[in-house]
DNA sequence: CCCATATTAATTGCGCGCAATTCAATTTCG
DNA sequence: CGAAATTGAATTGCGCGCAATTAATATGGG
């Protein structure tokens, strides 16, 4: 047996390189807002709800500090965001918008139209799709399975 | 308008966190065999066709020579695969599994089962979002759209 | 044959993602 | 109250991904 791709590792492929496409098709669209799309996605998070904790974002995100405070510090030196210490409780770090950052709003409200008009996909596709890699990436979290029946799987 | 998060972004930010969090999926599973998952999508690469270029390599997983050749010296290094200039071409570097890479294939078999069975997909689901997410991945790599009429957006 | 052009890998530099560790602040509980 | 446990962020180290550049080899036209 020459151990056949498995239809489970394809779909893998498929989101990993799915993601990597997205990602080269941002890139153009968010360049010229001096963001990569991680730190599109911080924006995202904060033009919602101003002033979020890094705990919180990365609970958003499901980015932890290790990514985030790196991440936050480039767009606090690119002046959009402001990181100040809790008064309350001093371990935490609270994230908010600058004038600059919350203006970028109206810049980005394109780019998701532009996103959507380069997948080529209805409105219905993008939410089923949406909701299926959502339910998949929660089942992924928990525990997994006690690998008793093979199943789900064979290319 | 407070900038409401568009659909496009949704389905964006899903297939982002699905990705990563296959990645943390596979970590386990690959991690007992010394691989990580762009280096088990190369071995599954080379396990269906041996002797492939870096470049056909690269054409397959949608990554270039940045990317893969120091991945692929980790292979190496690992006593997985060889490295050799070709002979009639010098330019190209064709990349063989070694007996050890060839026979990790056998451990490597239980992986796409487990993980199949962590996302507690069927069947038919599996091969139905691959499809979707191949189709949308290579409608993102060709030319995109004019931004002529706002589509496909709106959350 | 020779030179301009193409192609192929390798290299460099930067920004994630994440595990593991560290440190300070806070909470819990004896 | 005070020690231990918990929490939140920062730091370190490593492996991608990719743009941009470089170097070596191959190819095609004059």
């Amino acid at each position: 047996m020459t151990s056949a791709p498995k239809l489970s590792d394809q779909l893998c492929f498929a989101a990993y390189s799915f993601t990597h496409a997205l990602n080269r098709a941002y890139r153009p669209l968010l360049e010229p807002l001096g963001l990569t799309y991680p730190q599109y996605l911080v924006m995202l998070v904060l033009w919602e709800d101003d002033g979020q904790t890094v705990k919180e974002i990365g609970d958003r995100l499901k980015l932890d500090s290790g990514t985030l405070t790196p991440l936050l510090k480039r767009l606090e030196a690119g002046g959009y965001v402001t990181r100040r210490r809790g008064r309350e409780d001093e371990r935490q770090v609270i994230v908010r918008l600058s004038d600059e950052g919350r203006a970028l709003s109206e810049k980005a409200a394109q780019v998701p139209v532009e996103l959507g008009c380069a997948m080529g996909a209805g409105l219905g596709e993008i939410a089923e799709l949406r909701e299926r890699l959502t339910a998949l990436r929660d089942r992924l979290g928990e525990a997994g399975c006690a690998v008793g029946e093979p199943e789900a799987s064979q290319g």
